[in-house]
DNA sequence: TTGTAGGCGTTATCAC
DNA sequence: GTGATAACGCCTACAA
């Protein structure tokens, strides 16, 4: 008995009732609508013949797939598998499971991902990828689907949202190096068009300035993309451009891997010669060398309110958009000491 | 425009064809079936129209759902998400999608998601949970669908499968340490009901073996899951137990990690005091501190390898199952040296 | 409380 | 080469 075409007609055919009621009892919206001896009835049937209702047949009639659509970056990225976890588990408690797609950054990429997702007619998306401006946002807000965006929020807020509170942790951030002592602090900030880099890289400008302490250009570098090599590159170019500097505050803990890499290169020791902070507290940040002193939230509730979110949603609990920031936590490793 | 309920019928009407002859246009399969120049009516009038077909309702009608149901241990395990990007890249081009889920190891969730595939009719499984003897692998084999292992195989070779071959593996470590003059190698077992764990310490004894080396009791802990927190505690367990050994093979990078915190409490120095070696180079193990001494492959292949390994299957060209196995390499780093 | 009938959007099998 | 028809498995007005 290799297959199972265990049809709600097989069940039917064994309970002794029409396909139609005994659809009513299988679904328990509508199993009060028949008698509780025929829904035992049909109970009993469908377990002994291991009945599993078609949920394809259940989607193309119900115009619903219970299926949501998830589009992250890359989930090499360590930072995504949590988020990616709280979601999942939390979706299908309802009932939900998720399509994951990457789009490595792709605008291309992201496209094809979301309309295969389309075609299989999700109820609903999570964005991982939002830029500020985009393209693939607009687009899906007139897919008549709800769309939730989770760690990078959209320019405006019309759209639900999870993120971490960047100013607050910024602010984390730069008060713990200046209590350091230090007074010349450099920044790789992240690219400007995702939420993340551009609210990072504003809260660090504005923190300084509420510290009294100046950024010059030259302590300044852009990363094109949050990633190991791009860190690489922005501290050397800082290495290189600026002599001041005792502290590097890096767009993400990515970023402050590369950054570790470029200090090696030039024999800087971290935190004796330059000290280094980076952002998200990503899995195995801690076990560097040495530990990176970062910002720390739950991962894990960025993906779960993410599925709440959009659960709401999909119940037709349609409130305004809100956006929900999860609290940083400022976690002190050995990457900071005091200023020499 | 928000919603787009535009159908097969609607381009036919568009076309001024019947909707069968568009369906037929529209598949390149069955495309020569029809003039050319109704075809080019047709297609124009879809990309006009903006036409994507329910994949929903093709599945219900074709039986083929073009989704893969996939089941990961844990996401979170950097191991894990290069070999998803493999397969599930694969998998797109040939316009598959897969369908993830987590097990965290436990056979409840496991079967839980299983079902949840299988409702949805997803036309293959790839299963990277295998434990030797598992009574969801005997089930994949009864659903009718192709089920290919990844990573893991099982006990018997029935199924199709792609893993790391572990003998020469950690005939390259050990034949590493003993070069580096160690006689006193303890050993951190994986899990013994999965092929990986119970490969990996058969190969260990028969090198040590082969090198004329004793592994007394003492020098071997076996560990319940592939986890930091189960290295730790066998770390300690033949740190208590044995004064003698040089050098520790843990069965993965990450009991490895928890070795590494083990000898930290014992404040002992790696390599000085005690060398460690891990097995599967998984990311960011390269920037421990010491970087670890491991057994590189590329994730990613096994990922690819085994949507290749499906994809013969769901074509219908049912060889008989084989196991590839990828090649293993020595990556040597700063967590070995010499026997002190 | 239960049965009837129709259709969700597509494709396969007939005819023409 | 194209059109008509039926069916995939399920749900839901509506009727009984």
């Amino acid at each position: 008995m290799p297959d199972s075409p265990v049809t709600l007609k097989d069940v039917a055919l064994l309970a002794g009732v029409h396909p139609a009621t005994a659809s009513r009892a299988l679904n328990l919206e509508t199993r009060l609508l028949v008698s509780e001896e025929t829904a035992n009835r049909v109970l009993a049937a469908a377990a002994e013949l291991e009945y599993h209702p078609n949920a394809v047949a259940r989607s193309l009639r119900t115009r619903r797939s219970n299926t949501v659509g998830v589009l992250i970056p890359d989930l090499n990225n360590p930072l995504f598998p949590p988020m990616v976890r709280g979601l999942a588990d939390r979706l299908e408690n309802h009932g939900y499971v998720a399509l994951i797609g990457n789009t490595d950054g792709d605008d291309g990429r992201g496209r094809r991902v979301f309309e295969q997702m389309r075609a299989r007619h999700v109820d609903g998306y999570v964005l991982a990828t939002a830029r500020l401006r985009d393209a693939l946002l607009d687009d899906a807000a007139h897919s008549g689907v709800p769309v939730v965006l989770m760690n990078r929020i959209a320019a405006d807020d019309s759209f639900p949202s999870v993120s971490v509170d960047n100013e607050a942790g910024i602010r984390l951030l730069v008060d713990h190096l200046v209590a350091l002592g230090h007074r010349d602090i450099a920044c790789i900030a992240g690219p400007q068009d995702v939420s993340t880099g551009l609210a990072r890289y504003r809260a660090f400008r504005s923190a300084m300035a509420d510290a009294g302490l100046a950024v010059p250009d030259s302590r300044v570098a852009f990363a094109r993309s949050f990633s190991i090599e791009e860190g690489h590159r922005c501290a050397r170019e800082i290495l290189a451009a600026d002599s001041g500097c005792t502290a590097v505050a890096a767009g993400n803990d990515m970023l402050a891997v590369g950054c570790y890499q470029a200090l090696d290169e030039a024999r800087l020791s971290c935190p004796a010669d330059i000290s280094v902070v980076g952002f998200n507290d990503m899995p195995f940040i801690d076990m560097l060398r040495p530990p990176l002193t970062t910002i720390a939230f739950s991962h894990y509730q960025v993906g779960a309110h993410a599925a709440d979110l959009l659960l709401d949603r999909l119940n037709g609990h349609a409130s305004q958009p809100k956006v929900i920031y999860v609290l940083p936590t400022l976690v002190i490793r050995g990457s900071t000491g005091r200023s020499s």
